[in-house]
DNA sequence: TGCAACTGAATTGCGCACAATGTAGTAGGG
DNA sequence: CCCTACTACATTGTGCGCAATTCAGTTGCA
């Protein structure tokens, strides 16, 4: 107690490590359902937003996902190996790349379909009180990028 | 409509979307104040258990933070050539490495004394919906860790 | 038109995460 | 005392995540 070595916060007491944890676990979770299609986790991020919102530029991506072409470049690659992807230079503009699904990458969509149901199950939470949770995280993490 | 083409969540309702990108997000706050002093985050949080615990073996700081050897063992040894930790077998059991703090790594306490406050500022929340955010996010943890 | 500034992707380098494997050390049963 | 099983850690290989750099293509302006 004379020296007092200083009151550095105990690792259980902050946010940041909570969050994370609770992200790899998450994504451990994850990599179960979605390693016997042969897709990562980033990789299904990616996909949802194609099967969302279709046809779609890297940097569209990047986005949508706070990741830069330095993730996406070799990711998109993957994917296009994979025969899920291609990628074409814009006409109008041959700087931007658009990445668009194969018929096999739309397909994948179908076989998704129960994935979200087992990992909210997996969260030990009901319905609303994921979202509520959902919507506090995205509001940290929305002021944390925007204050950045 | 008549095709229907399979309702796939949106990226943005995702739970694991939301602390996924809240994780990223609050790593890249910590890295600004953790680079001036030559850290990266994972180090940080090895850091902080050592600060609390003292000597730890190798084992106990991976039960700790949910990593494995393949994990701490190069950044462990990133740490000691930083002059930071030491480690050595213990003598009972020369399987077991004890990591300690070196006098260096003992100082660095000061250093992130106030990381902690300008972090939680950066959320936007105030100390006690951090708590209870915190509070929510490690429970789904534990839950996920639990029934995997 | 020519050229400087800018933009979108790709590449490089480094440090996690994590599965799989290897290896030294320990413990326990016969 | 062996021999087997087990444990703790290290290593290898793959895929992010991100800073920094490079490069082709575009834009704007003198």
């Amino acid at each position: 107690m004379s020296s007092s070595p200083a009151p550095s916060p105990l690792l259980e007491d902050q946010i940041c490590f909570a969050l994370y944890n609770a992200s790899r676990a998450l994504t451990a979770r994850y990599r179960v359902l979605l390693d016997p299609l042969g897709l990562t986790y980033p990789q299904y991020l990616v996909l949802l937003v194609l099967w969302e919102e279709g046809p779609t530029s890297v940097s569209s991506l990047g986005g949508r996902l706070s990741l830069d072409s330095g993730t996406l470049s070799p990711l998109l690659r993957r994917l296009e190996q994979a025969g899920l992807i291609t990628r074409s230079r814009q006409p109008h503009d041959e700087r931007s790349v658009l990445v668009s699904l194969t018929e096999a990458g739309d397909d994948l969509r179908g076989a998704t379909g129960d994935i979200q149901n087992q990992i909210c199950g997996a969260t030990g939470l009901d319905l609303p009180e994921i979202q509520a949770l959902r919507d506090q995280v995205a509001g940290v993490a929305l002021h944390l990028r925007a204050t950045g």
